[in-house]
DNA sequence: TTCGTCATGTAATGGGTTACATGATTAC
DNA sequence: GTAATCATGTAACCCATTACATGACGAA
């Protein structure tokens, strides 16, 4: 989760860690949240793997601001995060991360992860449809209100995936509509 | 979240701990999966606590089956559970969860609650709608399309929001449209 | 008798958080 | 010089997860 992100950034250019989170609180603020507690031993972590190196070599006079560029490696471990399709990654947060990355990836793998969050989407739309029809009678009107509008809300993302999938095999990306 | 969950459930019956998490999954499968590693842990934690008790007496012979019943002292902490409204209490699935226990709580805390939530999507859209501005041209189109559809998202559930609310000063509840 | 599922629990791990502690740099 | 904010890090905790282990019970 994390790692994709930092990489994500870096790839775009060498930054302390300090302002990776501004950029990151920035860029995906709106659905997740990140702070120095996590950050920053992820960093390290990234360094250990040889992800991340220092561009002021490890032991030198500038000790505050270290400021972190990706190597060849962290470009190799970004790519195979980007792609990853395991169940767990088929989850909101994950996707939407993913998906805020998405110039980074071939064509036709950004189909491939489109289509399977809907896919995702589509079987948990039929469980729930089956989940209610076996136990309506017991449900009050607030758990029913709370379903419904989950309903509502992943019938929504699915056609938002058709329009992406639709725009990536046909002319390119339709402009987001303008908030307000 | 997962003591107010089990509250809940015990509340309206007794049971042992199995038979919880399939009610668990039933009622709120669609936001959130409950697993017996962190269900068991939580039952004992709540007995210690003298919020849950076992219906059969502690070292009889009874020993696979643990009923629970929840106690006058677990009676209140679901309600104190109910009305939270901290900052950390807003989010998405801890509101999801309270909303599917509404029908314990009084009309105006309902309302307090509602608009508590509408709040902080009111005031999360407006932080979007500033920061669109501030980095528009940074953005790329994968950025922007994950953006808009989550303010679509948000405006979308205020709208849900303010029906819920409007029906609780009025008339009651409206049937949830039936999927499809 | 053996298989499925009911039933309970623990240990290791994950992936973050908050709070705390420290120090450098900049603006006034 | 002093306050704000930039900058890094650690420690303790939280709340869940997965994997593992165990055993009862009913049906074939």
């Amino acid at each position: 989760m994390l790692e994709l992100a930092v990489l994500g950034l870096l790839k775009e250019q060498s930054m302390h860690g300090y302002e990776l989170k501004k950029r990151l609180n920035l860029k995906l603020g709106h659905f997740w949240q990140v702070s120095f507690g996590s950050l920053y031993p992820a960093l390290n972590k990234l360094e250990r793997q040889g992800a991340v190196e220092r561009a002021y070599p490890k032991g030198e006079a500038r000790r505050s601001k270290n400021v972190y560029r990706i190597t060849a490696a962290g470009e190799r471990l970004f790519a195979e995060l980007l792609e990853a399709s395991g169940p767990h990654d088929l989850e909101q947060d994950r996707f939407a991360l993913r998906l805020a990355f998405f110039s980074y990836l071939r064509p036709e793998a950004r189909i491939h992860q489109l289509e399977g969050r809907r896919g995702y989407l589509q079987m948990k739309l039929a469980d729930f449809r089956a989940s209610i029809k076996n136990s309506r009678e017991r449900m009050d009107a607030y758990t029913e209100q709370l379903l419904a509008h989950g309903l509502d809300e992943r019938e929504r993302e699915i056609k938002w995936l058709d329009e992406l999938i639709a725009a990536e095999r046909g002319a390119g990306l339709p402009k987001a509509r303008p908030a307000e």
